[in-house]
DNA sequence: ATTATCTATAGATCTATAGATAATGC
DNA sequence: ATTATCTATAGATCTATAGATAATGC
């Protein structure tokens, strides 16, 4: 199973991660904590035990890690929230589950990738395709939130985003306080039933029914 | 009037700020549509049309441009907040006129300042100060959300965070859609009292009390 | 004399490519 | 032959400083 090509001068991936994977979780790590700008092609090859050079095999550019990185990263929630559309629970139940699922995917894993949502470089056209995919995933929430009988109409757009807004800060968190535990999401969950104004008999049985949602599939 | 030195190449400023106001204006401006590593001093000195020199009259480097935006933006706040914590109102009132200003001035000026806060090179030792700013301001969400009666003292660590992180959505919720209307400050207030399990009565009148703290001064 | 600005630039760093090298596959 | 990697480097960019210049203040 030995591998083509010219070995690498620094030995082969401890973590039995392959080099293109090695490089992406390198130049995650460093976004995430440095900023995109702020760390060259030459930082990223350095962390991931490789030349400068053999980026340039695998990725056209330094906007091409983060792009792949954001896509990986979104497309998890992105596939989960739009398999709860058809699904026959209550709006309330499912959007517990989104939360809920949301939450965990940004407070689990090594790297706080997240973060690297909040990118101010994300404006670049470059990563239109990742916004295509965020905003597909906003549009459940909205439409879950909406579905809610508690929710007017009026106040819809406006609840959806501040359920949008409580999920996401579980980076901001995450951050000043990388202990989370495991708990926390199911706990941001609830509290985003009670900013649309679930009351609290209707929010227990809705976390009750989402969490089936998340444990059966 | 007139002013010492060798006359700006690009004629005086337009909107008669002042040079070092112009800077740093200009710098907030890139900062947050484009980040921090990403914007280079000469990009910054440009927009503000000055030499790529001048600004090293001002600034000892693109750090200290950041570190006086950072504090002249988190300072209001925290002054705000501290000036709370003695006041007599209820714990409610003054956490919900607390997140109706924090939410007013992250939502309003014409640059999106608070996503300065966001940014991942904030890690580094140069922005210390900022950090200690924003830990006593945190601190006060979570002095006033702890005396809430509604809160149990298990809980009060966690509720203090999903309602900073509420507050701090602003920012997101901003970049998404820079028209937030003046009530956007208000409803996200409600939705704080909502998360910490303020009862619909109990929000109403913390709400008209909060609401007073903020006119009356 | 002091101040604010400018021009010029040295030295550092960064990106992206060209071309060599060392492995496996056929 | 193909692939993965390396070394070397050209050219772009960026930071920070040195030193000149053009204004006001005394």
């Amino acid at each position: 199973m030995a591998r083509r090509g010219q070995p690498r001068a620094a030995g082969p991936s401890v973590s039995g991660l392959s080099t293109e994977q090695e490089i992406l979780h390198a130049a995650a790590c460093l976004f995430c904590t440095e900023g995109y700008g702020s760390v060259s092609t030459y930082k990223i090859a350095a962390a991931a035990r490789v030349s400068q050079a053999t980026m340039y095999h695998y990725f056209s550019g330094k906007h091409a890690i983060l792009l792949t990185l954001l896509l990986d990263t979104v497309k998890p929630s992105v596939g989960f929230a739009e398999s709860l559309v058809d699904r026959t629970e209550s709006p309330e139940a499912r959007l517990w589950a989104l939360c809920a699922f949301d939450t965990t995917l940004l407070v689990s894993g090594d790297e706080n990738l997240g973060s690297l949502y909040l990118l101010p470089e994300l404006g670049d056209e470059r990563f239109e395709s990742f916004h295509v995919e965020r905003t597909r995933l906003r549009s459940v929430y909205n439409a879950l939130v909406t579905q809610c009988p508690d929710v007017t109409a009026p106040m819809a757009a406006d609840l959806s985003d501040l359920v949008f807004g409580l999920v996401e800060s579980a980076i901001l968190r995450r951050r000043l306080d990388n202990a989370v535990d495991a708990a926390f999401a199911a706990r941001t969950a609830d509290a985003a039933l009670r900013v649309i104004g679930v009351g609290a008999v209707a929010a227990v049985e809705a976390a009750r029914a989402g969490h089936a949602i998340l444990t059966d599939g």
